[in-house]
DNA sequence: CATGAATGAGAGTTCATTCAT
DNA sequence: TATGAATGAACTCTCATTCAT
């Protein structure tokens, strides 16, 4: 995973003790993104992982602790592969292309991830918002930075923003975690929707 | 709510009962939308119907069947506030424009509705899948209905529909249910998104 | 028992609860006089009552809840056995008399009620010492009423109300709960305690 | 504390073992104190010793064996602090009244010692009904020690010394314990209770 | 002797569902 | 049709004890 932040866990003395935390950590990420979290159960997490039931304690502090922990970890997971796929990239209208692009082929690896950062409305109400407002602050400042290089509008907002981060999550829904035969690719999906982004959709 | 359409309920023959039913599909709403499905409780939604327990068991067969009952009821109520909302308009692009003007006032007014159809994606995937098919196709259909009127572009397809969906989506999430003093109203929401949409961002 | 006071109890609305609910409380009563609280289990008490697991929390929130409420029934139940012990004596000297002689027939009966009363203090700490403060105040007055009527010393107060107290609290450890062949009788014991109470141990 | 009776300890061989043996000890009486038997772990018993956890068991054999090695140790403090209290005194009734004001001093320094000893009830019912046992025995010693100088009555005996003892406890957990503004002194309340013992409550 | 991770039995509690009235 | 008591499987969490290092 992208990223070691990890959400208030007991933090392990040994690297034993690390070992079995990662184990107990990617166990859950399976566990929560078939049953979701109501559904999994500690001790389904524990037996993936190997380790006693006893042991999650060790570890973290309850179902909702470790959900929390996971949340975060994939977030960042998210944030991360966006930033690798634009890293390239400095025409901004290519950079968002790039960003689609990335994020397709990312959620295409990690269908969990949907289940997951959706179920945290329910489990975890404030790591859902902070979720998407993270996220929808760095679009909004690409299209300023757009802006500031003549390439897109001035007047560009928050409003259109949250519309792109809309935009690139429901077409990683359908092209990503629905994906049927004869679907376009990732990277025509991501070209497409640059596109419509760029001209929009007017004759 | 808009609709009658309820799936596989035993239905009622008094008219009594059609009256129970009613007051527990009103009751399940605002506890599902409260606690979400695995929080809320039939003894919860009885208890706001004031009804017995066991009477809930008269009208649905589980907890799961009054939830996809409601899910049915709240899609239908989606899709029926969007229909009136652009009875009245003729031009493609203000069609759209009104569609999500009408969805804005409609979330604010119906808060519960964004917990209860995201949590169908854990409960009932088949209702949540279908949901946004149905209205990712009514959309496609009208991307179609306006290259016919030589407003839009001729290759638009279901791409740019669930593009115009997320966008839709995502702003309502934003600016009806997570909505701050000091945000554009419903108005000047639909207004920047459609103009977005026709000419896009570039400069 | 003595009482139907119960605290906060889930009043049962039918006959047939009254009834479970009332078993519940004596089969408590019976599981935390042999085991003490912490070993005694719920699903024991349900099983010596009959009923199932689940039927438990129908009549009590948790099994503090049903402690508490023993604590006080049974605590009514020892005041009412020293009230009807006292009930023909008009004499101070044999008003207290008669009522460790009661005290001291009705624990050998009750023979949980040290056990339940004392684990009080770590369980439910209030109703300990409100069970002591009650009786302690209670023989204060009697010994006002003693002296009001020449009978006893005129400076007695609170201090000896709870010598008096232990006196009798110990006896009946002694001679009630931890009685051995050869034991003088309630009535001797009861004898000796008042010759020592009225006159002192002076030669 | 008063002894070095350990019940069936593992003894340390060293030094340094000796050393963490008491911690542990020490740390026990104060956990036992606060929270009583059940609620205590053995867990919060290392962290205030400030030793491993896994250490416990290099001293004591487990959680049932460390509280009895507690009790017995209280067990010898009380008792040693009543010989302290008494050991300048020759007349019979003087000594009855430093045993109650020594202890009732005792209790006010070690208020953890009613919690612990009563728990014993419940733990370690031998220690417990051993516990008063031999202070009983050692009481009517005493009275019979009284009635041989002639001060006291010749015919008491085990009933007078458990109403004694009674009167002692009951006096300590009322004015050492349960101790309010206002109360009288332990010397206050020693000198009331020895007058109700010399020469009674009548008038 | 010291450490702290690992173990797993066992507890209290919840609640969807059934059923007798 | 309405009621509410009864059921029991399933779950999360605790912690005394063991053991490898």
């Amino acid at each position: 995973m992208a990223s070691d932040t990890i959400e208030n866990p007991k933090v392990p003395r040994t690297e034993r003790g690390r070992k079995t935390q990662r184990k107990l950590l990617d166990a859950a990420a399976i566990e929560f993104g078939e049953r979701g979290f109501h559904e999994a159960s500690i001790s389904s997490i524990t037996r993936r992982a190997g380790v006693a039931l006893g042991s999650f304690y060790t570890y973290f502090d309850s179902k909702d602790a470790i959900f929390r922990a996971l949340v975060l970890d994939m977030s960042d997971a998210v944030k991360s592969a966006a930033r690798d796929a634009i890293a390239d990239e400095t025409d901004p209208l290519a950079i968002e292309r790039a960003a689609l692009g990335g994020f397709l082929r990312f959620a295409s690896e990690h269908k969990e991830i949907y289940r997951i950062i959706d179920e945290a409305e329910f489990v975890d109400p404030d790591s859902y918002r902070a979720h998407y407002e993270t996220i929808g602050e760095r679009i909004a400042q690409r299209l300023r930075d757009g802006a500031q290089a003549g390439v897109m509008r001035p007047d560009l907002g928050e409003v259109e923003a949250w519309a792109l981060m809309g935009m690139n999550v429901f077409l990683g829904l359908r092209y990503a975690i629905w994906n049927r035969s004869g679907d376009p690719t990732p990277e025509d999906v991501a070209k497409a929707a640059n596109t419509l982004l760029a001209k929009g959709i007017e004759a």
